[in-house]
DNA sequence: TAGGCGACGTCCATTGAATGAACGTAGCAC
DNA sequence: GTGCTACGTTCATTCAATGGACGTCGCCTA
């Protein structure tokens, strides 16, 4: 007798459930894979996986393991704001990247993370475990204290809710301590990290604005601790920032947007 | 009576054609938009959307209108020959643009198309129509012709049976005279396109090969006309491509694998 | 103010497409 | 041989997907 254990879930879902079953380091899965990610039967991910390789969204290769398909690397090229964001900033990116040669990277805010769209990473600099599509914590990296700092106290409250994990043993894991630095960052625009997500890598960080003044990304300079001075990175972070923004339609007149209360997901 | 019109159709495809509604050009669409695009009912293609929307597939703006979502554009980052290809490649384009301050291009072969994977572009350089995941057509672009020339007979004969599109008066539409073109560069792994794709643009491309001397990849510098000498840019390109392949774990012993019949989607 | 139009939202009777347990095969290990 | 895992295929059952119909809202023209 089918259709016996899991009733009222949709085909969509368990569709998408098959799509997002792939995560970095789990880029390419067999089918005994996706059955246990997605933990639907056998026969029910086969189908589907079969659906998605036939529409181009999934590779299937020789050896019988999937893969996520070009295809579906185009539509997330058309994802927002990655169209404008990144041709907007990646002049000015790499303008920062000539001029310092260290990783210079730009990231969006994703529920409770930020997310890497666009990263420039410096062969001799510090590696600091990030990489592009890969997610940061919003309270201990440059980009996630500018993007928290300026998206409202309910963000903020479900970050502390999740816990302020200590990545390393300078992570600032007191919430008083953590909305002071917040509360800072929004005065300047600027958020200064040391050594919190990753041991020997600072970051400089600022924020990137719209044409309503409202934050869309953040950028940062991550640089081997002690390397740079970093007051002298300071000055072209934030210049750089402004002119992506400026880039973007912002202007100084527009001001900077105060916290809104986005529903992203 | 419901259920009348498009019976024979699996659910799965049709959200797979609400998912590829979003395209270059179409990446904000209505639901009405979706409607059109996709031929369903607009009650069908609603409750697909949301669902899209509900697992972060796509986002919704509060005025109604769907976009491409952050999730997606994250899955994307796993498609392979993105993930190791754009991270052994990067650091090279970035010399060539650093050195040479001209539009520095990586695209692989999907169908009978070569997809831009990544791009540097010269902000003050001729401006060449194409943009990140954008796509190029395999006979008259640089990376175009170096993909051709190294995907095998069967690939050709396509390319000719659609028919070699005319884009600028120097495009070459000799089916003959291009499979000349195609085995030089196969011998020397180099192709030079003069104002073919688009006028004032020319382009010197070279292949880029995994550790089984495979092409899987093409870069290029694509120049305006007449502003550089050719002859001094070959050896730059071909250095670069040489270092990308390196990277990837070639080895000249391994050589250059002739004519894979791919059977990629 | 009335009427037309397009976009969007909601409802619900109908049914065919999705389902998944069962079985078969192939490869590997011991 | 026996046991295990991965993968492929089948098919009776049934529930989730379907889409025509209707309602609402805003906008335009007369």
């Amino acid at each position: 007798m089918p259709r016996t254990s899991q009733p009222g879930r949709s085909v969509s879902s368990r569709l998408l459930d098959v799509l997002f079953a792939f995560r970095p380091g789990h880029s390419r899965l067999t089918l005994a894979d996706l059955t246990r990610e997605t933990g639907l039967p056998h026969a029910t991910v086969r189908r589907l996986a079969l659906e998605l390789v036939g529409a181009g969204a999934l590779k299937r290769a020789p050896d019988g393991a999937f893969n996520v398909g070009i295809r579906l690397w185009q539509l997330g090229t058309l994802a927002p704001p990655s169209v404008p964001l990144r041709t907007a900033a990646l002049p000015f990116m790499d303008d920062l990247h000539t001029a310092l040669r260290q990783h210079v990277q730009l990231a969006v805010l994703e529920g409770t993370e930020a997310v890497l769209v666009e990263r420039l990473p410096a062969g001799n600099a510090v590696d600091d475990m990030s990489r592009l599509g890969g997610r940061l914590p919003l309270h201990c990296s440059g980009v996630g204290k500018v993007l928290l700092a300026h998206a409202g106290p309910e963000l903020m409250e479900q970050v502390v809710a999740q816990g302020l994990t200590a990545y390393t043993e300078h992570t600032v894991t007191d919430p008083a301590r953590l909305l002071e630095q917040l509360d800072e960052c929004r005065e300047t625009g600027v958020a200064v990290v040391l050594q919190e997500t990753t041991p020997g890598a600072d970051s400089v960080a600022t924020r990137v604005l719209d044409d309503e003044g409202k934050v869309v990304a953040a950028l940062s300079v991550v640089v081997s601790a002690g390397s740079v001075d970093l007051r002298t990175l300071r000055p072209a972070v934030v210049a750089s920032g402004l002119a992506v923004s400026r880039r973007l339609g912002w202007h100084p007149s527009a001001g900077v947007e105060e916290a809104q209360s986005d529903r992203s997901r």
